[in-house]
DNA sequence: AAGAACATACCGTCCAGCCGGTATAGTATC
DNA sequence: GATACTATACCGGCTGGACGGTATGTTCTT
């Protein structure tokens, strides 16, 4: 069946599958969406057409094991950002606010560019392979409504970092290190709300 | 479906180029991006893929004037929710404020979601195509740098609204009304900030 | 008559998916 | 241990269709 770990190789190289996904992934995020073509991704995995599509059956079989994978980093990152906060009321908008504003380990990184242009292929493609994603969104959104903050402080402090994630996919501005803090610092204001 | 080949009368259809337009719009909008080709956006706007390519010469140029379109109108919308707002500090965020929660005129509508289906066609073609709307956030920002609040204040609000904007276009989650006037109750704390 | 505003037919390219083949490893049978 | 059979993993050429763009009419307007 399935063999991660090959037999001699010292550097043993992932397998297929993984090399696969991470070339399509690499491909999204560098030459566009209508770079994606199945011999462009066989190629730079190293493998064949046949042999991609021996592994991902379609093109979409393709995208929706990307945004699978991409649902479940996402949602591993979601729980890490929640469990590096203390608990208490305002947990989950505390990691939020952490997630899109923070410096540290779960700031914006060059993954996040790569998962961005995941995303937008796959939403090109077929709205509906986004489905795994929006589990794990409303996994989120419950875990705000039952935040212990008055209604709708968790979800604006979210949409922010939503927003600030939108303003990076489609490069629409991108603000300075001072203005992300500078927000930080006015959101953290909807936190500070025992009420 | 109207009289499609009536001698010139002088009420009845918009010229090609507007219909070749909307048409596209449509496409984008009901059939997403994938959708739009040039022999459908000529079928649908009742000319020919000739006559199509007559007042517009390549796919992107017709990309591109779609593009241009849709800033002037959201440019205006901006405007107008700017006027729709008494004079003061603040001015700009309770106008962001307002097109991104607000439930009237500037709510979101129908014409958002055609306006971010022509959005992602036209970054799937060419991200630089977004210029035109880029120069027009390039405005708010500034406009908001000089809101008389305290900074970042301006910014969360904007982000958050982006947010919303983010997870209608892609079907995300669509947050109850009650919900988005928390969040709107939420943000307007960061309006009430003498410095 | 002349240009503008279309229509029709066609070309070249690109690409997803298909298919027949190959190599290797495991298993079973004798 | 040798032969036969099967499953897995992969190769690479092919094709059919879609689509952007071109070339050449044709009709309407002035």
């Amino acid at each position: 069946m399935k063999d991660t770990s090959s037999t001699s190789s010292a550097v043993s190289l992932p397998d297929a599958q993984t090399r696969i996904l991470d070339a399509a992934e690499a491909i999204v995020h560098s030459r566009g969406v209508s770079g994606l073509t199945l011999e462009a991704a066989a190629r730079d995995a190293g493998v064949s057409k046949g042999g991609l599509l021996y592994h991902f059956a379609s093109k979409e079989a393709l995208l929706d094991a990307l945004l699978r994978r991409l649902a479940g980093f996402f949602e591993q990152e979601y729980l890490g950002c929640v469990a590096a906060q203390p608990e208490g009321a305002g947990r989950i908008a505390r990691a939020m606010l952490e997630w899109g504003f923070g410096q540290g380990e779960f700031a914006c990184n060059e993954r996040h560019d790569r998962a961005a242009a995941v995303f937008l292929a796959a939403f090109h493609h077929d709205p509906a392979l986004l489905d795994p994603i929006r589990q794990v969104i409303a996994r989120m959104r419950a875990d705000i409504a039952a935040d212990g903050l008055p209604p709708g402080h968790g979800d604006a402090i979210t949409a922010a970092g939503d927003g600030m994630f939108m303003a990076r996919i489609f490069r629409l501005y991108t603000p300075s290190e001072a203005e992300r803090q500078a927000m930080r610092i006015a959101l953290q204001r909807l936190l500070e709300f025992p009420r």
